[in-house]
DNA sequence: CAATGATTCAAACGCTCGTTTGAATCGGTT
DNA sequence: AACCGATTCAAACGAGCGTTTGAATCATTG
């Protein structure tokens, strides 16, 4: 880190690219740094030399992105809160200021285009150890802040459930973007527009503010009929 | 497959339980079969003897929960459509149709417990080559057959829209079931019944069905303001 | 009891991985 | 021109991978 600036920095932004991108299509676990280097036209050991390690180019790939993304996202957000002023908002303006920074940044191909955005999704799931640990840190503040407005813009909404509803959000946020094939398997027929990222804001949008704002079934927070089993981790 | 069958099969049943839980708790891709064999207190021959290849035996962890599975969710739906008598459903017993019986799975010890539960969700955005290719295989009737009861239960929504929610709706599930940490970072607090299936799933249903019955926005199917931009797989 | 087929085992195979090394090369400065 | 730190390069390192092998062991049958 640091370090007096290379000159042009070519070999290590295209490292990063190629890396980008292959995380991406195979996923981290599976992409050696022969397949990275060879893509980026670069000898194997620049990857050692410019990063140190396969783990902090890994990590580098997910903060060159992520950070200017939660910026937008809070930015969206103060934008909404200001011009609000004061008054809770609609949900769906809140939902837009998680999903729209996410599809500008898929339409940039300078920040990167789709790529990230499923490589993002991925990562959320991703079980590898290191992996798992970038995120949280970059995600905290922005989740501090979206949890507080949508509980004014929900307030008949325990906060508990609407944890879980946001946990849900991100779910189906992350699927979305990981680009799965499931719509495949459900649209057996030609399934337009699964390439327009502004359309899948449109649809994603009304699905999620619909979700947040469901009515607490009665028996949610009180009287569990039963508890049975467990779904959580294991104790490691 | 077919074969004499083993005497008891202890061996096999032993490496299985032994991969479901490393694939959970590290990820397929990096499990290595040395792992494995030791978890099961197994040779590491084993693995090749008994299932040919660990292709072979990531494949048959996963069959040995889906079907069984998946016939359950089906049967779910029988019933219900049988009692309805040809009248659609509630979207909610549709939508329980489906994720209760993954609950019931995580109850069941016999049946691989929580395990098997994160173990899928996590196979649906798996990104290797042939992980990917086994889930479509067995989801393929699922999905046509609640595609076409939540078709009639949510008649004045269009066909493709209805894909797209049922999309985020499996988003949501897989991201629910793989136990992601997102919980832990949004509920700041304690977030209790973390660990109780049955109180995921009455938070679950009606989050899912508000979701698939928002109302379609005008502009949803027409006019697209602009495309710009893909969100979508690469072109390999 | 001897024979047989199924199973287990320790050891090794060839391969790919991330990383290290030390020399070659490049650009800019004195 | 001579120097020098930064960068590139080809080659190798040791470790771990999935898989194969061939002998040892086991359980059953004639």
């Amino acid at each position: 880190m640091s370090g007096p600036a290379t000159r042009l920095g070519a070999t290590r932004d295209r490292i990063l690219a190629a890396a980008e991108a292959l995380f991406m299509e195979h996923g981290y676990a599976v992409t050696s740094l022969r397949e990275i280097t060879a893509r980026a036209r670069v000898n194997l050991a620049a990857v050692n030399y410019h990063f140190g390690s396969k783990e902090a180019l890994v990590r580098e790939v997910f903060e060159r992105r992520l950070g200017p993304l939660n910026a937008a996202r809070l930015a969206f957000l103060d934008r909404l809160e200001a011009a609000a002023k004061g008054r809770p908002l609609p949900v769906e303006r809140i939902v837009e200021a998680i999903v729209v920074p996410a599809i500008r940044v898929s339409h940039d191909p300078l920040a990167g285009g789709a790529v990230f955005l499923r490589l993002l999704g991925r990562a959320m799931v991703e079980p590898t150890n290191y992996v798992r640990e970038i995120l949280p840190a970059h995600y905290r503040d922005v989740i501090v802040r979206f949890k507080d407005a949508l509980g004014r813009a929900l307030p008949h909404i325990p906060r508990q459930e609407l944890a879980w509803r946001m946990h849900f959000m991100f779910g189906a946020m992350s699927y979305t973007m990981a680009g799965n094939d499931t719509l495949q398997l459900i649209g057996s027929c030609r399934l337009d527009g699964a390439d327009d990222a502004e359309a899948i804001v449109r649809r994603l949008i009304p699905f999620l503010a619909a979700g947040l704002r469901a009515p607490v079934p009665a028996s949610a927070s009180r009287a569990p009929r039963r508890a049975v089993g467990t779904i959580g981790r294991k104790a490691a």
